[in-house]
DNA sequence: TTTTTGACCAAAATAACATTTTAGTCAATT
DNA sequence: AATTGACTAAAATGTTATTTTGGTCAAAAA
Protein backbone atom coordinates (compact mmCIF):
# COMPACT_ATOMS: atom_id res chain seq x y z
CA UNK A 1 0.00 0.00 0.00
CA UNK A 2 2.13 2.97 -1.39
CA UNK A 3 -0.73 6.07 -0.97
CA UNK A 4 -0.23 6.06 3.01
CA UNK A 5 1.72 9.46 1.85
CA UNK A 6 -0.64 10.69 -1.29
CA UNK A 7 -3.12 10.33 1.09
CA UNK A 8 -0.72 12.65 3.63
CA UNK A 9 -0.25 14.90 0.94
CA UNK A 10 -3.91 15.35 0.07
CA UNK A 11 -4.86 16.06 3.53
CA UNK A 12 -2.16 18.91 4.16
CA UNK A 13 -2.89 20.25 0.71
CA UNK A 14 -6.65 20.37 1.77
CA UNK A 15 -5.83 22.29 4.94
CA UNK A 16 -3.34 24.46 3.15
CA UNK A 17 -5.97 25.36 0.52
CA UNK A 18 -8.62 25.96 2.91
CA UNK A 19 -6.15 28.01 5.08
CA UNK A 20 -4.83 30.30 2.82
CA UNK A 21 -6.10 30.00 -0.45
CA UNK A 22 -4.52 28.67 -3.95
CA UNK A 23 -1.92 30.92 -4.44
CA UNK A 24 -0.90 31.70 -1.02
CA UNK A 25 -0.32 27.82 -0.41
CA UNK A 26 3.30 26.71 -1.57
CA UNK A 27 4.58 23.29 -2.47
CA UNK A 28 7.36 23.42 -0.05
CA UNK A 29 4.24 23.97 2.72
CA UNK A 30 2.64 21.57 1.55
CA UNK A 31 5.53 19.05 1.92
CA UNK A 32 6.27 20.18 5.35
CA UNK A 33 2.65 19.83 6.48
CA UNK A 34 2.84 16.04 4.88
CA UNK A 35 5.99 15.61 6.20
CA UNK A 36 7.12 14.33 2.78
CA UNK A 37 9.82 15.51 0.71
CA UNK A 38 8.87 17.72 -2.30
CA UNK A 39 9.96 15.37 -4.68
CA UNK A 40 6.98 13.24 -3.25
CA UNK A 41 4.25 15.21 -4.00
CA UNK A 42 5.25 15.20 -7.37
CA UNK A 43 5.56 11.10 -8.07
CA UNK A 44 1.91 11.50 -7.62
CA UNK A 45 0.81 14.77 -9.11
CA UNK A 46 2.13 16.22 -11.80
CA UNK A 47 1.57 19.53 -10.73
CA UNK A 48 0.21 21.90 -8.19
CA UNK A 49 -2.79 22.52 -10.46
CA UNK A 50 -3.39 18.62 -10.94
CA UNK A 51 -3.44 18.82 -7.04
CA UNK A 52 -5.59 21.28 -6.63
CA UNK A 53 -7.98 19.60 -9.42
CA UNK A 54 -7.81 16.65 -7.47
CA UNK A 55 -8.67 17.98 -4.29
CA UNK A 56 -11.98 20.15 -5.89
CA UNK A 57 -13.22 16.72 -7.52
CA UNK A 58 -13.07 15.08 -4.26
CA UNK A 59 -14.99 17.84 -3.10
CA UNK A 60 -17.54 18.06 -5.59
CA UNK A 61 -18.02 14.20 -5.39
CA UNK A 62 -18.39 14.76 -1.63
CA UNK A 63 -21.35 17.48 -2.67
CA UNK A 64 -23.03 15.11 -4.41
CA UNK A 65 -22.40 12.29 -2.25
CA UNK A 66 -23.78 14.34 0.54
CA UNK A 67 -27.18 15.35 -1.49
CA UNK A 68 -27.69 11.81 -2.42
CA UNK A 69 -27.76 10.74 1.19
CA UNK A 70 -30.82 12.82 1.88
CA UNK A 71 -32.27 12.56 -1.49
CA UNK A 72 -35.43 9.95 -1.98
CA UNK A 73 -36.48 9.26 -5.33
CA UNK A 74 -39.68 8.39 -3.69
CA UNK A 75 -40.21 11.37 -2.56
CA UNK A 76 -41.57 14.92 -4.97
CA UNK A 77 -38.81 17.27 -6.42
CA UNK A 78 -40.29 20.03 -4.37
CA UNK A 79 -39.42 17.70 -0.91
CA UNK A 80 -36.12 16.51 -2.24
CA UNK A 81 -34.80 19.94 -3.28
CA UNK A 82 -35.96 21.33 0.05
CA UNK A 83 -33.83 18.60 1.11
CA UNK A 84 -30.48 19.20 -0.42
CA UNK A 85 -30.69 22.43 0.49
CA UNK A 86 -30.81 22.15 3.94
CA UNK A 87 -28.00 19.35 3.28
CA UNK A 88 -26.16 21.96 1.30
CA UNK A 89 -26.47 24.72 4.05
CA UNK A 90 -25.26 22.35 6.59
CA UNK A 91 -22.17 20.99 4.17
CA UNK A 92 -21.76 24.64 3.75
CA UNK A 93 -20.00 25.52 7.35
CA UNK A 94 -18.18 22.06 7.26
CA UNK A 95 -16.28 22.22 4.03
CA UNK A 96 -14.77 25.98 4.17
CA UNK A 97 -12.97 25.03 0.97
CA UNK A 98 -15.38 26.31 -1.31
CA UNK A 99 -15.94 29.46 0.49
CA UNK A 100 -12.00 30.07 0.97
CA UNK A 101 -11.88 30.04 -2.96
CA UNK A 102 -15.04 32.00 -3.92
CA UNK A 103 -13.33 34.37 -1.95
CA UNK A 104 -10.13 34.22 -3.42
CA UNK A 105 -11.45 34.31 -6.95
CA UNK A 106 -13.51 37.76 -5.87
CA UNK A 107 -11.10 39.54 -4.42
CA UNK A 108 -7.89 37.85 -6.66
CA UNK A 109 -9.35 36.57 -9.50
CA UNK A 110 -6.73 33.61 -9.40
CA UNK A 111 -7.65 32.24 -12.71
CA UNK A 112 -6.86 28.27 -11.58
CA UNK A 113 -9.59 28.98 -8.60
CA UNK A 114 -12.19 31.17 -11.52
CA UNK A 115 -11.36 27.52 -13.26
CA UNK A 116 -12.15 25.45 -10.36
CA UNK A 117 -15.47 27.34 -9.47
CA UNK A 118 -16.27 26.96 -12.85
CA UNK A 119 -16.36 23.53 -12.63
CA UNK A 120 -17.84 23.18 -9.55
CA UNK A 121 -20.72 25.48 -11.11
CA UNK A 122 -20.81 23.21 -14.28
CA UNK A 123 -21.29 19.73 -12.24
CA UNK A 124 -23.98 21.46 -9.72
CA UNK A 125 -26.29 22.70 -12.06
CA UNK A 126 -25.90 19.87 -14.50
CA UNK A 127 -26.70 17.55 -11.46
CA UNK A 128 -29.79 20.02 -10.69
CA UNK A 129 -30.64 20.15 -14.37
CA UNK A 130 -31.10 16.41 -14.60
CA UNK A 131 -33.45 16.19 -11.30
CA UNK A 132 -35.45 18.62 -12.75
CA UNK A 133 -35.93 17.45 -16.52
CA UNK A 134 -37.01 13.86 -14.40
CA UNK A 135 -39.62 15.87 -12.49
CA UNK A 136 -40.61 17.98 -15.48
CA UNK A 137 -40.95 14.58 -17.37
CA UNK A 138 -42.78 12.78 -14.42
CA UNK A 139 -45.12 16.52 -14.76
CA UNK A 140 -44.32 17.13 -11.16
CA UNK A 141 -43.56 20.54 -12.44
CA UNK A 142 -43.63 23.03 -15.23
CA UNK A 143 -41.85 22.25 -18.44
CA UNK A 144 -39.60 24.99 -18.71
CA UNK A 145 -35.73 24.65 -19.99
CA UNK A 146 -33.97 22.20 -17.16
CA UNK A 147 -30.66 23.72 -17.76
CA UNK A 148 -31.87 27.12 -17.16
CA UNK A 149 -34.37 25.96 -14.16
CA UNK A 150 -31.11 24.26 -12.39
CA UNK A 151 -28.83 27.89 -13.21
CA UNK A 152 -31.58 29.79 -12.07
CA UNK A 153 -32.07 27.88 -8.34
CA UNK A 154 -28.24 27.77 -8.05
CA UNK A 155 -27.61 31.54 -8.15
CA UNK A 156 -30.97 31.96 -5.96
CA UNK A 157 -28.88 29.91 -3.50
CA UNK A 158 -25.75 32.21 -3.92
CA UNK A 159 -28.15 35.63 -4.08
CA UNK A 160 -29.42 34.15 -0.65
CA UNK A 161 -26.68 32.91 1.17
CA UNK A 162 -23.86 34.98 0.07
CA UNK A 163 -25.25 37.86 -1.83
CA UNK A 164 -27.52 39.21 0.88
CA UNK A 165 -25.36 39.54 3.54
CA UNK A 166 -23.89 42.70 1.92
CA UNK A 167 -27.59 44.30 2.25
CA UNK A 168 -29.10 43.35 5.63
CA UNK A 169 -28.39 40.52 8.03
CA UNK A 170 -27.46 37.38 7.33
CA UNK A 171 -30.28 34.97 6.74
CA UNK A 172 -31.35 31.62 8.83
CA UNK A 173 -30.90 28.33 7.10
CA UNK A 174 -35.05 28.41 7.86
CA UNK A 175 -35.55 31.85 6.35
CA UNK A 176 -33.88 30.55 3.14
CA UNK A 177 -35.61 27.73 2.77
CA UNK A 178 -38.76 29.62 2.76
CA UNK A 179 -37.89 32.09 0.07
CA UNK A 180 -36.70 29.32 -1.70
CA UNK A 181 -39.47 27.61 -1.89
CA UNK A 182 -41.22 30.87 -2.26
CA UNK A 183 -39.55 31.87 -5.56
CA UNK A 184 -38.44 28.63 -7.27
CA UNK A 185 -41.55 26.83 -6.76
CA UNK A 186 -44.97 29.00 -5.50
CA UNK A 187 -44.01 32.55 -6.68
CA UNK A 188 -45.31 35.54 -5.64
CA UNK A 189 -48.83 35.43 -7.45
CA UNK A 190 -51.72 34.96 -4.98
CA UNK B 1 -26.86 81.28 -18.57
CA UNK B 2 -23.38 80.31 -17.98
CA UNK B 3 -24.06 76.55 -18.33
CA UNK B 4 -23.53 75.76 -22.13
CA UNK B 5 -20.48 74.47 -20.75
CA UNK B 6 -21.55 72.24 -18.04
CA UNK B 7 -23.50 70.83 -20.67
CA UNK B 8 -20.41 70.12 -23.16
CA UNK B 9 -18.53 68.49 -20.40
CA UNK B 10 -20.92 66.21 -18.87
CA UNK B 11 -21.56 65.22 -22.60
CA UNK B 12 -17.81 64.55 -23.36
CA UNK B 13 -17.73 62.91 -19.72
CA UNK B 14 -20.69 60.55 -20.33
CA UNK B 15 -19.46 59.46 -24.21
CA UNK B 16 -15.81 59.23 -22.84
CA UNK B 17 -16.94 56.88 -19.44
CA UNK B 18 -19.04 55.12 -22.03
CA UNK B 19 -16.16 53.80 -24.54
CA UNK B 20 -13.26 53.69 -22.05
CA UNK B 21 -14.90 53.35 -18.89
CA UNK B 22 -13.83 55.45 -15.69
CA UNK B 23 -10.40 54.51 -15.15
CA UNK B 24 -8.92 54.90 -18.55
CA UNK B 25 -10.83 58.27 -18.82
CA UNK B 26 -8.39 61.43 -18.28
CA UNK B 27 -9.42 64.82 -16.93
CA UNK B 28 -7.67 66.36 -20.00
CA UNK B 29 -9.28 64.05 -22.76
CA UNK B 30 -12.65 65.21 -21.32
CA UNK B 31 -11.34 68.97 -21.27
CA UNK B 32 -10.52 68.46 -25.04
CA UNK B 33 -13.21 66.53 -26.27
CA UNK B 34 -15.53 68.96 -24.84
CA UNK B 35 -13.36 72.22 -25.99
CA UNK B 36 -12.56 73.42 -22.73
CA UNK B 37 -9.55 74.24 -20.67
CA UNK B 38 -8.99 71.64 -17.68
CA UNK B 39 -9.78 74.38 -15.45
CA UNK B 40 -13.20 74.93 -16.29
CA UNK B 41 -14.15 71.25 -15.35
CA UNK B 42 -13.41 72.03 -11.81
CA UNK B 43 -14.86 75.00 -11.94
CA UNK B 44 -18.13 72.78 -12.12
CA UNK B 45 -17.03 69.78 -10.24
CA UNK B 46 -14.80 69.27 -7.59
CA UNK B 47 -12.95 66.41 -8.76
CA UNK B 48 -13.42 63.51 -11.25
CA UNK B 49 -15.10 61.50 -9.04
CA UNK B 50 -17.75 64.42 -8.28
CA UNK B 51 -18.34 64.69 -12.39
CA UNK B 52 -18.18 60.69 -12.63
CA UNK B 53 -21.19 60.28 -9.63
CA UNK B 54 -23.12 63.12 -11.53
CA UNK B 55 -23.57 61.06 -14.46
CA UNK B 56 -24.09 58.27 -12.88
CA UNK B 57 -27.37 59.83 -10.94
CA UNK B 58 -28.24 61.24 -13.64
CA UNK B 59 -28.21 57.61 -15.63
CA UNK B 60 -30.58 56.56 -12.37
CA UNK B 61 -33.05 59.28 -12.87
CA UNK B 62 -33.04 58.32 -16.19
CA UNK B 63 -33.98 54.71 -15.92
CA UNK B 64 -36.16 55.88 -12.80
CA UNK B 65 -38.01 58.29 -15.59
CA UNK B 66 -38.16 55.50 -18.22
CA UNK B 67 -39.76 53.16 -16.19
CA UNK B 68 -41.94 55.37 -14.57
CA UNK B 69 -42.98 56.46 -18.10
CA UNK B 70 -44.48 52.87 -18.72
CA UNK B 71 -45.54 51.92 -15.08
CA UNK B 72 -49.60 52.40 -14.71
CA UNK B 73 -50.87 52.28 -11.00
CA UNK B 74 -54.10 51.27 -12.26
CA UNK B 75 -52.22 48.14 -13.27
CA UNK B 76 -51.55 45.24 -11.38
CA UNK B 77 -47.82 44.66 -9.87
CA UNK B 78 -47.64 41.93 -12.70
CA UNK B 79 -48.11 43.65 -15.22
CA UNK B 80 -46.27 47.17 -14.38
CA UNK B 81 -43.29 44.39 -13.61
CA UNK B 82 -43.50 43.10 -16.87
CA UNK B 83 -43.85 46.66 -18.55
CA UNK B 84 -41.30 47.95 -16.56
CA UNK B 85 -38.73 44.51 -17.48
CA UNK B 86 -39.10 45.36 -21.00
CA UNK B 87 -38.53 49.24 -20.78
CA UNK B 88 -35.10 48.35 -18.84
CA UNK B 89 -34.24 45.49 -21.73
CA UNK B 90 -34.78 48.40 -24.30
CA UNK B 91 -32.62 51.23 -22.12
CA UNK B 92 -29.61 48.88 -21.91
CA UNK B 93 -28.93 48.64 -25.43
CA UNK B 94 -29.34 52.54 -25.35
CA UNK B 95 -27.23 53.32 -22.28
CA UNK B 96 -24.25 51.41 -22.54
CA UNK B 97 -22.57 53.13 -19.20
CA UNK B 98 -23.97 51.07 -17.14
CA UNK B 99 -22.76 48.11 -19.21
CA UNK B 100 -19.35 49.34 -19.59
CA UNK B 101 -18.90 49.72 -15.66
CA UNK B 102 -20.65 46.75 -15.30
CA UNK B 103 -17.48 45.31 -17.25
CA UNK B 104 -14.68 47.23 -15.42
CA UNK B 105 -16.21 46.07 -12.16
CA UNK B 106 -15.69 42.82 -13.07
CA UNK B 107 -12.26 42.74 -14.84
CA UNK B 108 -10.15 45.57 -12.56
CA UNK B 109 -12.42 46.34 -9.75
CA UNK B 110 -12.09 50.33 -9.86
CA UNK B 111 -13.08 51.42 -7.01
CA UNK B 112 -14.78 54.05 -8.02
CA UNK B 113 -16.50 52.40 -9.96
CA UNK B 114 -17.35 49.36 -7.42
CA UNK B 115 -18.86 51.77 -5.49
CA UNK B 116 -20.93 53.76 -8.48
CA UNK B 117 -22.66 50.41 -8.95
CA UNK B 118 -23.55 49.46 -6.05
CA UNK B 119 -25.36 53.02 -5.35
CA UNK B 120 -27.33 52.10 -8.48
CA UNK B 121 -28.05 48.60 -7.13
CA UNK B 122 -29.36 50.19 -3.92
CA UNK B 123 -31.43 53.03 -5.86
CA UNK B 124 -33.34 50.01 -8.09
CA UNK B 125 -33.70 47.79 -5.25
CA UNK B 126 -35.46 50.42 -3.14
CA UNK B 127 -37.45 51.73 -6.01
CA UNK B 128 -38.76 47.57 -6.79
CA UNK B 129 -38.99 47.59 -2.81
CA UNK B 130 -41.56 50.51 -2.69
CA UNK B 131 -43.66 49.06 -5.39
CA UNK B 132 -43.44 45.20 -4.33
CA UNK B 133 -44.42 46.30 -0.48
CA UNK B 134 -47.46 48.71 -2.02
CA UNK B 135 -48.63 45.40 -4.05
CA UNK B 136 -48.58 43.56 -0.78
CA UNK B 137 -50.86 45.86 0.69
CA UNK B 138 -53.09 46.05 -1.83
CA UNK B 139 -52.74 41.84 -1.50
CA UNK B 140 -51.91 41.85 -5.19
CA UNK B 141 -48.43 39.02 -4.12
CA UNK B 142 -47.84 37.57 -1.70
CA UNK B 143 -46.69 38.92 2.22
CA UNK B 144 -42.65 38.25 2.08
CA UNK B 145 -39.81 41.05 2.76
CA UNK B 146 -39.88 43.44 0.45
CA UNK B 147 -36.72 44.19 0.05
CA UNK B 148 -35.45 40.64 0.05
CA UNK B 149 -38.05 40.48 -3.26
CA UNK B 150 -36.54 43.40 -4.97
CA UNK B 151 -32.87 42.32 -4.24
CA UNK B 152 -34.16 38.98 -5.83
CA UNK B 153 -35.88 40.05 -8.86
CA UNK B 154 -32.97 42.30 -9.27
CA UNK B 155 -30.29 39.26 -9.03
CA UNK B 156 -32.57 36.78 -11.72
CA UNK B 157 -32.55 39.98 -14.30
CA UNK B 158 -28.79 39.75 -14.12
CA UNK B 159 -28.71 36.26 -13.82
CA UNK B 160 -30.98 35.86 -17.14
CA UNK B 161 -29.25 39.22 -18.94
CA UNK B 162 -25.78 38.59 -18.22
CA UNK B 163 -24.85 35.57 -16.81
CA UNK B 164 -26.74 33.22 -18.62
CA UNK B 165 -24.66 34.32 -22.04
CA UNK B 166 -21.48 32.25 -20.31
CA UNK B 167 -23.46 28.72 -20.25
CA UNK B 168 -25.60 29.32 -23.46
CA UNK B 169 -27.13 31.54 -25.99
CA UNK B 170 -28.03 34.51 -24.82
CA UNK B 171 -32.38 34.87 -24.57
CA UNK B 172 -34.34 36.72 -26.58
CA UNK B 173 -36.47 39.78 -24.28
CA UNK B 174 -39.85 37.66 -24.96
CA UNK B 175 -37.98 34.42 -23.18
CA UNK B 176 -35.92 36.72 -20.29
CA UNK B 177 -40.15 38.48 -20.33
CA UNK B 178 -41.11 34.57 -20.16
CA UNK B 179 -38.49 33.73 -17.41
CA UNK B 180 -38.88 36.16 -15.08
CA UNK B 181 -42.24 35.78 -15.28
CA UNK B 182 -42.03 31.66 -14.27
CA UNK B 183 -39.71 32.53 -11.37
CA UNK B 184 -41.06 35.56 -9.83
CA UNK B 185 -44.93 35.07 -9.81
CA UNK B 186 -45.55 31.76 -11.04
CA UNK B 187 -42.86 29.18 -9.79
CA UNK B 188 -42.16 25.99 -10.50
CA UNK B 189 -45.27 24.42 -9.04
CA UNK B 190 -48.12 23.28 -11.05
C1' DT C 1 15.25 -1.96 -7.62
C1' DT C 2 12.05 1.21 -6.15
C1' DT C 3 10.85 5.07 -3.43
C1' DT C 4 11.99 9.23 -1.30
C1' DT C 5 14.50 13.26 -0.89
C1' DG C 6 16.14 18.10 -0.84
C1' DA C 7 19.74 20.81 -3.20
C1' DC C 8 19.33 22.90 -7.48
C1' DC C 9 17.53 25.67 -11.53
C1' DA C 10 14.67 28.38 -14.49
C1' DA C 11 10.74 30.99 -14.38
C1' DA C 12 7.61 33.66 -11.98
C1' DA C 13 6.55 36.81 -8.35
C1' DT C 14 7.97 40.66 -5.65
C1' DA C 15 10.59 44.66 -4.38
C1' DA C 16 13.24 48.71 -5.41
C1' DC C 17 13.93 52.28 -8.27
C1' DA C 18 13.33 55.38 -12.49
C1' DT C 19 10.14 57.46 -15.64
C1' DT C 20 5.82 58.90 -17.27
C1' DT C 21 1.11 60.10 -16.72
C1' DT C 22 -2.58 62.28 -14.50
C1' DA C 23 -5.62 64.72 -11.08
C1' DG C 24 -5.96 68.90 -9.38
C1' DT C 25 -4.17 74.07 -8.64
C1' DC C 26 -3.61 78.86 -9.60
C1' DA C 27 -1.41 82.98 -11.58
C1' DA C 28 -2.07 84.91 -15.89
C1' DT C 29 -5.37 85.89 -19.63
C1' DT C 30 -9.62 86.88 -21.64
C1' DA D 1 -16.00 87.06 -13.29
C1' DA D 2 -14.94 83.22 -16.14
C1' DT D 3 -11.50 80.61 -18.50
C1' DT D 4 -7.21 78.73 -19.30
C1' DG D 5 -3.09 75.71 -19.62
C1' DA D 6 1.54 75.51 -17.63
C1' DC D 7 2.75 73.60 -13.33
C1' DT D 8 3.19 70.24 -9.30
C1' DA D 9 2.68 66.44 -6.33
C1' DA D 10 1.08 62.03 -6.35
C1' DA D 11 -0.23 58.05 -8.64
C1' DA D 12 0.49 54.91 -12.33
C1' DT D 13 3.55 52.61 -15.26
C1' DG D 14 7.85 50.80 -16.87
C1' DT D 15 12.45 48.80 -15.71
C1' DT D 16 15.78 46.37 -13.34
C1' DA D 17 17.43 43.75 -9.26
C1' DT D 18 16.21 40.38 -5.81
C1' DT D 19 13.60 36.81 -3.85
C1' DT D 20 10.37 33.17 -4.02
C1' DT D 21 8.44 29.16 -5.91
C1' DG D 22 7.14 25.33 -9.07
C1' DG D 23 9.22 21.65 -10.84
C1' DT D 24 13.56 18.39 -11.74
C1' DC D 25 16.79 14.87 -10.86
C1' DA D 26 21.07 12.74 -9.12
C1' DA D 27 21.92 10.78 -4.94
C1' DA D 28 20.38 8.54 -0.59
C1' DA D 29 17.30 5.50 1.71
C1' DA D 30 14.38 1.72 1.89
Amino acid sequence: MASERKKDIVEAATKSFTFFGYKATTMDQIAKLANVGKGTIYTFFKNKDELFEDICITLIQEMKRAAEAVIDPAQSFHENVHRALFEMLAFRTKHQLAVKLFQEEKEMGTPAVTQALKKMEDAIVAYIAVQAKEAMDRNEIQQTDPQIAAFVMMKLYVTLVVDWERRGPALSKEEIAKLFELYVFKGLSR
